[in-house]
DNA sequence: ATTGCATATCGAAAGCTCACGATATACAGT
DNA sequence: ACTGTATATCGTGAGCTTTCGATATGCAAT
């Protein structure tokens, strides 16, 4: 992971509603037991647009840069668009993190 | 550590130059090995200065947010200002991410 | 007391981030 | 084809961050 991928993955996660997020997704069956669709697909993006109680294309702005720092991936299913974390990824920059630090 | 502190460590970390610095302090031996003053005080606001590059003014700001943030601590010994990590800080801090990420 | 050095604080300009509503795109069902 | 739903993208305004030079403060030496 380079010094500017690092740089990117910080100021992600250097917004609260974006650590909200990626921890909501740590346990969806808790935090979006009431979704029609299979948690397994990961969490509709509309779930968490109500979960934050911001606007759609706010939350849509959010997930996009969680998604360009690495820290989920997201999986389209019809008109739905499934988000979910890479463990990996967020294993591997804490580790680096660390290392820095 | 509160929420909000944890909010204000990650912003802390989130510009580069602040985790240069963060950095440099692990080993001030290596990057700081012209101070005059002995390098048990910590380093020398004056050496971090010249170390990045930018104003005196800029690099101020910049060890004061990492000062906010519980990060590094300062030692005044005359007209000299002394910077030092604060390890445990580091530690909590990286402890209490990783359980939250 | 005055001068000089080290550092902090102030005020302003430039740039970045976040939030929103409006619009565009893409798919599903009729 | 048309309508509705889900999501992304665009444009904009408000607020925050970063940078600087200038100024203030605090200490040391003359």
């Amino acid at each position: 992971m380079s010094s500017a991928e690092l740089d990117e993955m910080i100021k992600a996660l250097s917004h609260p509603v974006r650590r909200d997020i990626l921890n909501w997704l740590k346990q969806p069956e808790v935090y979006f037991a009431d979704q029609e669709h299979p948690l397994s697909f990961g969490v509709c993006a509309g779930k968490i647009d109500q979960k934050t109680g911001l606007s759609q294309s706010t939350v849509s702005a959010h997930l996009a840069t969680l998604q360009r720092a690495g820290f989920i991936s997201s999986k389209k299913v019809g008109q739905w668009n499934f988000f979910s974390r890479n463990e990996e990824v967020i294993q591997q920059f804490l580790t680096r993190l660390t290392d820095q630090l």
